[in-house]
DNA sequence: CAATAAATGCAACATAGTTGCGTTTGTTTA
DNA sequence: TAAACAAACGCAACTATGTTGCATTTATTG
């Protein structure tokens, strides 16, 4: 995957952007923010973009509170919710996991659908700190589950603590 | 495992039993409800009775909610979210999955330790009803994990639509 | 630059779950 | 069998997550 043509403009957004530069991550490959948002006939707004920026900055998936803590402008907590909803429908974000702390989202990458899905790898949600670590090299295994289920979508979550909080 | 010697009681519970009697489903060997309880050192009331029946005359997931729906005598939502917080502390319930419409709840088996746990078979939620039903030929496979995170649990749930909603 | 559809913000609401506190009840033990 | 004690209960209030309706603003397109 090409490194993207992209400054982070941050627009009103927070970024920790931790050890590393994760722009080339999980991102629909050789789009800028804009492009994909044009692709899928969205506004290139303000909130939007920050909230891409976010996402790919981060190593592990957010959740919708997540987000408004790290947006400095004080934005509604609605247009983070329709935001999301509107990202997933797309296939631009989607569900890391689910848990008693919210749903996760996380970044699509150039080989998920256009559509709402999940992903194909494991996820790890530390019970101290509630973050969701994206497993990329463990990926959920495929089971025979009774026709009596139409299955459509598979989740393989890890619960535990992670090494931040280890410490 | 043997047919337990219990007369359902149904003390203020709605039971709506299925198609078959699951009364030796999932408990802990031998043992009636009065006995779990009390070898844990909890006081058998209406209530908890009531709720450790609901549980075993299903053969799926509850969650708190399915909980005071079924139950008829109109008890306060925090005596059976302390309820099912004190049967996950004592090993009696386990989470069976956690989506968006709750924590979901089941019995725990002769094999299951006397602490919080979760089980080692997958669970399917459909995404018409949520009912949570628990696949226990699927076994939650074991992976292998960066030793950055402590892993004390894992889930395995699957999506979809289930035979009910299909039709 | 006007038209239009998408996006935003506010208020209000719904559901899941928790905390504090005073009261009731089940069990133990004397 | 009655007192004592801890567990369980019920009420009020509260937090967190997520949604809906509606009026207003803003990005894009022609």
């Amino acid at each position: 995957m090409q490194q993207l043509a992209l400054t982070p403009s941050f627009l009103g957004v927070k970024i920790d952007m931790g050890e590393k530069n994760l722009y080339t991550r999980c991102m629909n490959n050789k789009k800028t923010i804009g492009d994909l948002m044009h692709a899928h006939g969205l506004k290139k707004t303000p909130i939007r973009t920050g909230m891409l920026e976010l996402f790919m900055a981060h190593d592990f998936a957010l959740s919708a509170s997540d987000i408004v803590a790290k947006m400095t402008a004080g934005h509604d907590k609605v247009t983070i919710y329709r935001a999301l909803n509107s990202f997933e429908e797309h296939g631009i974000l989607h569900r890391a996991s689910e848990d008693g702390h919210g749903i996760k989202y996380a970044m699509c990458s150039s080989h998920c659908p256009d559509e709402p899905h999940t992903d194909k790898h494991a996820h790890f949600v530390c019970d101290v700190c509630h973050q969701t670590y994206c497993l990329e090299d463990v990926e959920v295994p495929e089971v025979e589950v009774s026709n009596e289920f139409s299955v459509s979508r598979a989740n393989y979550t890890l619960c535990g603590i992670c090494k931040k909080c280890k410490n």
